[in-house]
DNA sequence: CCGCAAAGACTACAAGTGTAGTCCTTGCTT
DNA sequence: AAGCAAGGACTACACTTGTAGTCTTTGCGG
């Protein structure tokens, strides 16, 4: 009965990424965020894109006279984990101690960020 | 001067994993170590992937005879790095922390797990 | 009241992917 | 020696993805 999430490509990722921020959204207004970090989005490609992602069972929308309102069908925790769960399988095998030891070692962890990511996996160790 | 690893698909990962753990790798090798872990790989279908793998420049092979050894031109490291490049752009936005916080509250580390990783991390803090 | 810009519907199209199938050659088996 | 199975070369084909373009309708600004 929980239908899986829907496999969503790159492009897509961008589109759910600010319909998640804010919604309901209409085109024009998913439109202008896009454009907004990323100016070469062209309207009609946004519209395609939307409609596929309709298709896929990622949003829905009700029609407002002529202008249409999307909203999420699907959370971006569901994205993240599956899509988190499927990088883990290609690259890593499926093993995900590999994968954190990989992403610990990269360059761009601030101390800060150091010291909260321990603090996470103590929480997790102490919590049995 | 370095040519950007080229990008690999779900089924070209399986491939080249076998290939990295042992090399050269003629065409039946492959997919007998293929068909030990998922039977239903189909000789032909690892053909052609083998021959995309070549034209995108990710293996090299060398001709013995009428049979051909494999062997990789990208290493394991450089295609994980980009592939987490890429899963960490898509998914996160690019933000590691996230990241990686959403890993760590996965339910499948076991406690030699998390202490290990809190030591790749004490270790970086340390090291500045 | 009318024409145009904008929204949506439908169409396009090449590259990449998953998954083989067919055809040709040749070394090995009887 | 003959034939067959295995390798490789080339072909197939539908689906996905990125990226728009054309066609149709309609609300709004003059």
């Amino acid at each position: 009965m929980k239908n899986p999430v829907p496999r969503i490509s790159d492009t897509e990722w961008e589109i759910l990424r600010v319909i998640w921020a804010a919604h309901p959204a209409t085109t024009g207004e998913i439109t202008d965020r896009l454009a907004q970090t990323d100016p070469s989005w062209h309207p009609k490609t946004v519209r395609t894109l939307l409609g596929r992602l309709v298709e896929k069972g990622a949003l829905t929308y009700t029609a407002d006279g002529r202008i249409f309102r999307y909203r999420p069908l699907v959370t971006e925790d569901q994205c993240v984990a599956a899509a988190s769960d499927s990088f883990l399988d290609r690259v890593f095998g499926g093993s995900i101690k590999p994968m954190l030891a990989h992403f610990a070692e990269r360059e761009e962890l601030s101390a800060e960020d150091l010291e909260e990511l321990q603090k996470i996996l103590a929480r997790r160790r102490n919590s049995r």
